[in-house]
DNA sequence: GTTTGTCGCGGGCAATTTGCCCGACCTTTC
DNA sequence: GAAAGGTCGGGCAAATTGCCCGCGACAAAC
């Protein structure tokens, strides 16, 4: 019997070491290829056409998201776990949108990830519980992240404001117009109901978008 | 010869095994224990006394540079790399300055990690390139000295700023003008040599004044 | 093909805030 | 009692915010 093939996909070297010990010595399993970017992740299914796609949802470049989107668009039968950090319900809802059949995050049991991909070769979307729990403590909140309600450009321009970066500053970074800027940072904090600039770090440091020190 | 003694603190399971091939699989190196948190890494390095600890410093509970801290008032001749995903020049010198002796980001090729070991072992401090750039196109010196320069009343008023709180609400609170909430404003960021409100928020997170999430 | 929607981008303009000056009170200290 | 420093606020030009608008791109729906 044949192993099945995994790719991997993750921008930190030390954490695809961390996949090999943690697939490649599992039975039935092996790893086919490895990316560390949504470009490279594309190129690598189409060359490779593996049995699973494991991968990270913040890439350098275009998102995770966006290549889970990008490879089930080429392959709908294409079975993509995410495996990241981010324990956020907004996160796993958009990645399962786009088409991922799990959403594990690091630091679950590692014998989850390999559950969940057998689970997606078997056909079955498997959530991590911690994951699991924050939507529903979302919904029961009805508050929900807020992120959700922001497009990926302010999303984007949101991080760098939280950041302490000035809007020329941000405006030099993106090549548009400090104006442009100014908008976005008008139009998040009404999206999110924020009075302050102050609340803003707060709010990406709630939401997981900033790192606390 | 024996082998150097490390141990390494990260949330990530799937992390420690990547670090446990770089590191345990390296001539002079090997792993003594594990932490997956401020807490624990505090014990096992008084537990085991390694030669060097490698930790990341976004951990649950206590922040890294606590744990650093902590672990530096025990024991200051600790050797203490920081390996993490965050390129943030803010980060690197929070950390040096509270005794590491290595700042390496995990999209940095492996081999820096282990150099940043070797490097500490001698007593040196290894910085990995993207860092050192980023703190020279940052220029944020100045911060994490200015708390001295700040009269009782502005360290107030500053702590309530960075919580997000409104120059009325301030104003409000401590029964004065809000035009005073606003001089004390402008004079804190000018103090300080801060530009953003959102500054403002990480110089309070970063002197203390206020407790990260 | 067209409509409808959303997104990213920025102009415009009144209202507000900032940046930076000023003086008037305290205390403390020499 | 004079000097020094902290606290409190007024004033005013310059800058920014809050909120409106329209434009073009692009995808989905009719």
């Amino acid at each position: 019997m044949k192993d099945y093939s995994v790719i991997i996909v993750d921008d930190h070297p030390v954490v695809r070491e961390g996949y090999r010990r943690l697939i490649d010595l599992q039975p039935g399993l092996k790893i086919a290829g490895e990316a560390e970017d949504a470009r490279a992740a594309y190129a690598q299914f189409r060359a490779l056409r593996p049995d699973v796609v494991v991968m990270d949802v913040t890439l350098p470049g275009a998102s995770g998201i966006e290549a889970i989107r990008h490879i089930r668009q080429y392959d709908d039968s294409a079975r993509i776990v995410v495996f990241t950090m981010h324990l956020s319900a907004a996160f796993a809802l958009k990645a399962v949108q786009a088409g991922a059949m799990g959403y594990i995050t690091k630091s679950s049991d590692p014998r989850l990830l390999v559950e969940a991909i057998f689970g997606a070769l078997r056909g079955q979307t498997v959530i991590s519980p911690d994951v699991i729990e924050a939507i529903a403590r979302d919904r029961i909140s009805g508050i929900g992240t807020g992120l959700t309600d922001l497009s990926p450009r302010q999303t984007e321009i949101l991080c760098l404001l939280a950041r302490g970066w000035s809007a020329e500053r941000i405006a030099g970074e993106l090549s548009i117009s400090p104006k442009t800027v100014r908008n976005n940072h008008y139009q998040i904090k009404s999206i999110l109901g924020l009075e302050t600039d102050a609340q803003l770090v707060w709010f990406a440091l709630e939401t997981g978008l900033l790192p606390a020190i």
